[in-house]
DNA sequence: TAATAAGCGAGACGGTACGTCACGTCTTGAA
DNA sequence: TTCAAGACGTGACGTACCGTCTCGCTTATTA
């Protein structure tokens, strides 16, 4: 799983890095203050003071860089700081992650990296997959876990698996950001999670 | 809401409703049977036999284009032929509405004119709001029909809205079609709309 | 003799003209200003305000657009003003005629693009073609009317070509100019001239 | 004149020495089996196994890297094997060796180097004067000492210099060689000394 | 003989130009 | 008058070379 697209060059020299950390931030700086389409290569490289040669080298797309530069921004600031409380509350519990992914989601910054990543995810098939593995896999894993000890504790029907009960948490906000059907706020995300608790309750 | 980047002469004569028509079918082909990046206003034009000129005289965008070609699509073969069953059993009704949902994902053709819809959708405020008015809009009506029957009945809580209670049961759907994260079949189907139902119940 | 990578389009528009004319001129203005590496596509189209595809939809090499370029420079102010006189002294009228071929290759700018045009000529044969037919062609064919009346009148062997007599004359001054071998003025001329009078002499 | 853009490690050592060789018969080579344009330093780094580096450490330029290896040839099989000769008949000897000249001249290999060799020299001044002297200087040397030779027995104008002499004789080959203006064979050596001789006789 | 530094191949680097394609506008010729 | 056809200026594409640089590795000397 190292062909997908990404670090041809397996040892990385001082050169090398300056111009790989340079792209990344270019193509999130960029990202975040731009109209999508305005987001080119050429830009990128531009901006990162580096040649459109080294960013094909380093990346056959546009999208792959943008998956690796906001991999690369996730592992500065690891959204909600990597842990699910468990308070032995679950609903609360939920709801303070949920609230928490409503205030990310309104800031401009991520909700322009998340709209460009789902474009390219949405382009290419093979985008798709890296996105879904780099950014909402590592998401699912953590809300396994806290299912796991609600399981555990019986707060939930144990038939239910983890994607899909994440899944019945996260997609109404997900589709609620993307179409922007309605406010996206705190009272909507403990809406959504009172029902999902409803739903899973054993 | 007239200036949203479609239908500036609002006379078509007869020789430009020609026009007009071959650039949607041409839209719809092409959205169809190549990447959506090649799916290109010059590609439409030609396979149109139609001016560039006449394309950007009635659509601003190739977002605009698309989805008047979309809602051209569904005005003449509706999704579910335009009506919700009502059975009096809800979990019944909507599983096989959300079954028929699933088998429209998965015709190819469709895939991908969703696809390049969201894409369009995500990159253009303005677009993300025609999308929504045009496509998911009338499948939220539906639902709503539906769902009014069956708090009248008491079979739901007549606390969630119309959008929420819609939301709980596509949402998944469309965050497991976006972004692949596991099987999207009728089982899936029938386990989102049980766990929907019971969420919803009084 | 119209496909040889010229004038693709028959009948050019009153745009058109407006940019075959700036790219002809800022090609002209380049190869003369600039050292001919310089000379890319590139500067042209920016130099003309024209944009690179209608370089390349006119003319498919850099040197086809030169040759051109010359052309149409000639077609302005013709060397020699178009006539080799006729006095009845050949070698006075020959001296006069390549002293100004001298002056000529003395002005920088005419240097300049007759290099260049040698540059594309040695290096693409296609291109070479075009540049004796253009550019030598008129040149041999003016010294021939003068021979044609000096054999008339006996002044030189009847059995010499054209193009032999031209070489004759021309190819010293062509050779001392490209590999400057030594001094190319008027004293030279003046020698080539009376050696080749003698050279021609019944 | 030793910053003329070559050798500037005087000491070479067997390292060394085998990548300067190398080089050298690796630009020959794809100067004569490449169209020019494709000659490029990678190219020739590439097919002599020498890094990039080690070409620009020794040669500035393409064009001073190519007149080494003109010169390098030209060590090793002399054009006419380094001597005109003198039967006492100058008329027959220079067509003997104009002869030889256009015979080499339609040798693929040997028009391609020189057309590289023109080419570079007519884009730099500088490299101009190198081919001069490495590859031209050298044959009017040898022209020269035949011409002395003539002089003393009085068969040809002492007045008349030995580039002049040289130019009378060779620059038709020359002119014709480079611009095509007709057959490039015997009976044009043959003729163009006939010519010369008269236009040289005292 | 072992270390040590110089020179090498390899090739990544920041650039620039290539030749192509699509953008959205504008002009022309035919219907 | 309206339209298809397509040229126009613009600018991004992805590639190839430029000439410089940084690597390890090989060599040839110096301790």
């Amino acid at each position: 799983m190292d062909d997908d697209g990404r670090d041809r060059p397996p040892v990385p020299t001082g050169r090398s890095e300056r111009a790989r950390t340079a792209a990344l931030e270019a193509a999130l700086a960029l990202a975040v203050e731009l109209p999508y389409p305005q987001v080119t290569m050429e830009a990128i490289a531009a901006r990162a003071g580096v040649g459109k040669a080294t960013l094909y080298r380093r990346w056959r797309h546009r999208g792959a860089l943008l998956v690796d530069a906001v991999a690369h921004r996730n592992a500065r600031a690891a959204v909600g700081d990597g842990r699910i409380p468990d308070t032995g509350d679950l609903q609360a519990d939920l709801s303070a992650v949920l609230r928490a992914v409503v205030d990310e989601l309104a800031v401009p910054a991520w909700d322009a990296l998340l709209r460009a990543l789902c474009v390219e995810a949405l382009v290419d098939t093979a985008v798709g997959a890296q996105v879904l593995e780099e950014v909402f896999a590592p998401q699912i894993t953590l809300f396994a876990r806290r299912f796991a000890a609600a399981r555990a504790t019986g707060h939930i029907d144990g038939s239910v698996g983890d994607v899909e009960a994440f899944e019945l948490f996260v997609a109404p906000l997900f589709h609620r950001w993307q179409l922007r059907t309605g406010a996206l706020d705190h009272a909507y995300a403990d809406a959504v999670v009172r029902r999902g608790c409803r739903a899973l309750s054993p």
